[in-house]
DNA sequence: GTGATATGTCAACATCACTGACATATTTTT
DNA sequence: AAAAATATGTCAGTGATGTTGACATATCAC
């Protein structure tokens, strides 16, 4: 659990690709382009490993994180943000429920509703989790430099279908810190 | 809908997610995870809306971009971006030759090699999916400020893992404008 | 009591990833 | 020239994650 606070040791700052690569005023951004896909990519890889080790998946990590940051969420508010169908969710949620990650609980105003809550060991796991990936984007900020955090928000912003941005928005606002 | 109401106290709601949630000095970012969650998703979203036009997937799309962009690849160094198994392309490649969207030419030093190549149709879609990702990127970037490029780019590589980054740099360096 | 809602569940299917084994052509090494 | 290494192709099987559509059940709201 505290196996954390070691490999924070940051590099020496190295050159960045965008001082190559300034595109053309119209050209498509393809560094950028693809420095989205290689940074996701090794973003999301770290968690898999782990995940691995209880034979989990990418969708269950989601799961664990959503309900984590949100407790007493609603099955449909879950669909909701990981907008895919019940099926799926139905799938992943079973398993972590079966394992003891998850519980549910009757919705105190309205019985048909489930609350999702985390189990202690389900707790153990998403702080895991967001740990790493929490050092990794603190890690990415300190070689981005100081201003970072904000432009970084921003832009991830800037990428949200603008339709759902507002709603994203508060989403995140409103999830305990 | 709202489940939250038994939750402990929620601060007002202001307008920038990343004003509110400086995290504590050791605490996983939660924000910006979430937001690289959301605005990846759009940013893959609206691509793959035009590749069902054609029955292609995602996987399709990055074998079309990166041969675009790396006209004379071969197999081993696009299995090496990639990061899949040779079976995991052949399976989207043999769709794209057999649609006439990626040709192969025997190489000319070495014959054992194929060489990828987009033929004209390959290429036009291949622009349209760069355009609508590099548009999403330019309004992203503009939402973020001025600096924001450089910013983003080094965030971007920093979430790299370490022991890929020079390799990734030096393949965008090296790839055509 | 009727109808809407929240959730659960079933069968069937698609995409994209994996593994491991083996085949073929070609180049390199001995 | 024979042997080994390399680049690619292909096969059979599996798993994770997504989809659709239909139907069941419990509960709430009017």
């Amino acid at each position: 659990m505290n196996v954390l606070h070691r490999q924070t040791q940051v590099p020496p700052v190295e050159p960045s690709v965008s001082k190559e690569h300034k595109p053309a005023a119209d050209a498509p951004d393809m560094a950028l382009i693809e420095l989205v896909f290689f940074g996701y990519r090794d973003f999301i890889g770290e968690p898999d490993r782990v995940l691995e080790r209880y034979g989990f998946g990418r969708a269950h990590h989601r799961v664990l994180h959503f309900v984590n940051r949100r407790p007493g969420l609603t099955i449909a508010a879950l669909l909701d943000i990981l907008q895919i169908t019940k099926q799926s969710l139905a799938r992943v949620l079973k398993d972590l429920l079966d394992k003891d990650f998850v519980e549910q609980r009757a919705g105190p105003d309205d019985r048909r509703q489930r609350l999702l809550f985390l189990t202690d060991k389900g707790e153990v796991l998403a702080r895991e989790l967001a740990q790493q990936q929490g050092r990794r984007i603190n890690q990415a900020l300190a070689e981005a430099g100081p201003e970072a955090r904000a432009c970084v928000s921003r832009f991830l912003t800037g990428l949200i279908e603008p339709a759902n941005r507002d709603h994203i928005r508060r989403m995140i606002e409103k999830s305990p810190p």
